[in-house]
DNA sequence: ATACGTGCAAAAGCTTTGCGCGTCC
DNA sequence: GGACGCGCAAAGCTTTTGCACGTAT
C-alpha cells in the first residue's frame, strides 16, 4: 500500500533462507526466533540481516508482519471497553465508532486449543492530516 | 483477572496528577506523551514513576492499556489475511479459526475521520501449556 | 517503625542504522 | 563499476529495575 518495488531485489541465499525457515514454522515466530532458526544454516548471518530481510519480505508480499501487542503501549483514561482506530502514518490513536462484538469468542469455543480471555480489534487508516499529506505528496508527483 | 489488589494503595500526589492528565487526553496517549504533560505541573517527576504508576491505575481498572501494534512484532509465513490468538501468559501465538470479517470496515465509513486502511482482530487468551500451569497454581493455593 | 512511593540512573529488550567490504550484473 | 546486500557494531527507543531517600500511617 504506497510502497513501489521498483528497485531490483535479489533472492539472495540469506533471503532465500530466511523465507523458507518462517514457511517451516506454524507458530508465528518473533524475529529473534527467526534468527536462531536461520543461524542453523546461516551460522554467520548477523541479526541485522534478519531483520533486513524481514522488512524486504514484507514489501514483497512474500510474508506478513503482525503488529501484535508488546512493547509500545498506549493508555486510555476511560476503562470501558471500545475499539480503536490507529494512524499507520503518525500512530495517532482514536476510538473506532463501533460497538462491541461480544459474540466474536462464542464463535471460538471448540475450534481452539486455547483458552479464550478476550479479543481485541483495530482498525488501521489514515488520519485527516496525514491523508492530507498523502495527497498532496501524490498530486506532487 | 488473577492480579489481586491487596495492598494499601495511596492515591499520591503524583499518581493524582497522572490519571487527571490522562482522562484529559482524547487522543489515546503513550507514556511519554503523559510524562511530558505531568511534568509541566510536577517537573521534577521521573519517567520510571509515570510507568510505575500507569502500572498501578490499570491494576486499579481506573485506566486501560491498550495493547496496539508497535515493537514486538511478529511475522507469518502465510500472506493471507487471517486472524490470531496470543496466549497473553507466554506469548505464543496462533491462527484464530474464524473467517474474516470483510464487512466491519464499511461501518465505519461516515462515522469516523479517518481514510480506512484495514483492521486486525486479535484474541487472546491461554494456551493449552500455560492454562494447565495456571490450574495447578489455583489448585495449590 | 514499617510499608509504600519517589527520583535517579543504569540496565534490559527489541529494532534500526552507519560503515566498510563483498558480490552480482 | 555501480547498485545492492552483508556482517559487525553501535546507537535508539521504550520500558523495567535497583537503590537510597522520603513520607504517611
Amino acid at each position: 500500500m504506497g510502497v513501489e518495488i521498483d528497485k531490483k531485489t535479489r533472492m539472495t541465499r540469506q533471503r532465500r533462507v530466511i523465507l523458507e525457515e518462517i514457511r517451516k514454522i506454524n507458530n508465528h515466530p518473533a524475529a529473534d526466533e527467526i534468527y536462531e532458526r536461520v543461524r542453523k544454516r546461516l551460522p554467520r548471518i548477523s541479526l541485522g540481516t534478519v531483520y533486513r530481510n524481514l522488512d524486504v519480505l514484507c514489501e514483497l508480499g512474500e510474508i506478513q508482519r503482525l503488529e501484535l501487542s508488546g512493547a509500545m503501549k498506549r493508555y486510555d483514561g476511560v476503562a470501558k471497553k471500545h475499539y480503536h482506530i490507529r494512524c499507520v502514518c503518525c500512530g495517532r490513536v482514536d476510538d473506532a465508532p463501533i460497538a462491541p462484538l461480544n459474540e466474536l469468542e462464542d464463535d471460538l469455543y471448540g475450534t481452539t486449543v486455547y483458552e479464550i480471555i478476550g479479543h481485541n480489534l483495530e482498525f488501521t487508516g489514515l488520519c485527516p492530516q496525514c491523508a492530507i499529506a498523502r495527497h498532496q505528496r501524490q498530486a506532487a508527483s
